[in-house]
DNA sequence: GTCTATAGCATGATAGAC
DNA sequence: GTCTATCATGCTATAGAC
């Protein structure tokens, strides 16, 4: 009497073996998601695993193309209302560290995650990928801005994109690190204030 | 015929499995740290790990301590001659990039490890001295430039410091995950020109 | 597709001869 | 202190009944 699972697609368990990865993964970190502890987690026997996934690579790959889609599709979105350039800066890098905020847990093992792809010669494409489809999406938001507010960078728009983005990745790291609201708010501030003297100040 | 090891002070021992610890960490990963891995390294039978570290996370600290007080001490070191804030903070940034650009592998083996050690409850409170240690240690810097050139920063030093740090740590991780040299050294010198107008302009 | 069982191997840690 | 041998466990992956 062997109480068979009900039949689902692939595609089916797939997600559900994605789900549990991400649980997995969040609760212990990289060295916790074994292919036992994500079928366990799932509910489902050991044996499900290989014939939703060939090896772990194919699952983590899944794993992180989800997880960045979603995430990285937020961050600096919220255009709102009419703003000044320094609050339009303040908006993005708070939107950023709030992703970070909000779920720190996820934040920190989609780090792990990134940080272990990048080992795998399997994984490597992806966090590159991960990379440049960010910067893409950050240039869109601040020609947005430019555009509409009619703001004259001193320097060029790719340089100040790129100062976005690590000005807003490591304040949310300096973030997951020590759990300062108030310092990483503060770092907010003075960078959205220092970032937006890089204008012409037609805008401001 | 055993041919039996020298004889060596435990101490000695350490440091021999520490460095090849670091050895192994730059080429596999942390994963790859195994106390066989290690052993087998530094030259050892595997049995002598035991009676130099009681388990694994004696050894990560060592690592760690070592780690950090070296690579710490250097940035943001160079107070050199005079140079206008703007050139002094570039060269800070610079100088923390630098130490990632000359050594890629060890930058990225200690940023796994840090990872790593904010899971494990015997590692944790490293994370955090070091990341305190590093905050003083920048601080002295800037307030060294502060007195020196009589500049009077718009925001409390203590703002800038964080900035400078998070911007420093963005650029290096940026500059790791894509090795585009000129990018980065563009963002040293765009962030540069915006921290340094945070001051009144007094020292500019 | 689904599941059990197991092969085959690597791990951290220890026991105990020297 | 030093080293060999081994234990117990956990892992990925596969074989094969259903």
């Amino acid at each position: 009497m062997t109480l068979q699972q009900e039949h689902r697609s692939v595609e089916e368990r797939r997600e559900q073996l994605v789900d549990a990865a991400i649980a997995v993964l969040r609760d212990g970190g990289i060295s916790a998601v074994t292919t036992r502890a994500v079928t366990a987690r799932a509910g489902l026997p050991h044996g499900a695993f290989h014939y939703c996934f060939a090896s772990k690579a194919p699952l983590f790959r899944a794993v992180l193309e989800c997880q960045l889609r979603t995430a990285k599709a937020v961050a600096f979105a919220p255009p709102v209302t009419r703003l000044d350039l320094e609050a339009r800066i303040a908006s993005g890098l708070s939107a950023h560290l709030a992703q970070t905020r909000d779920d720190p847990a996820t934040a920190f093992a989609v780090v792990e995650l990134v940080t272990y792809s990048r080992r795998d010669p399997d994984l490597q494409d992806l966090a590159a990928w991960e990379q440049h489809a960010y910067l893409d999406a950050v240039r869109e938001q601040v020609d947005e801005w430019t555009a509409e507010d009619g703001i004259r960078w001193a320097v060029p728009v790719e340089h100040v994109v790129r100062l976005l983005i690590a000005t807003a990745d490591g304040i949310s790291s300096t973030w997951l690190a020590d759990r300062d609201d108030r310092a990483a708010q503060v770092t907010v501030r003075v960078a959205a204030r220092a970032i937006a003297a890089l204008a012409d100040g037609t805008g401001a």
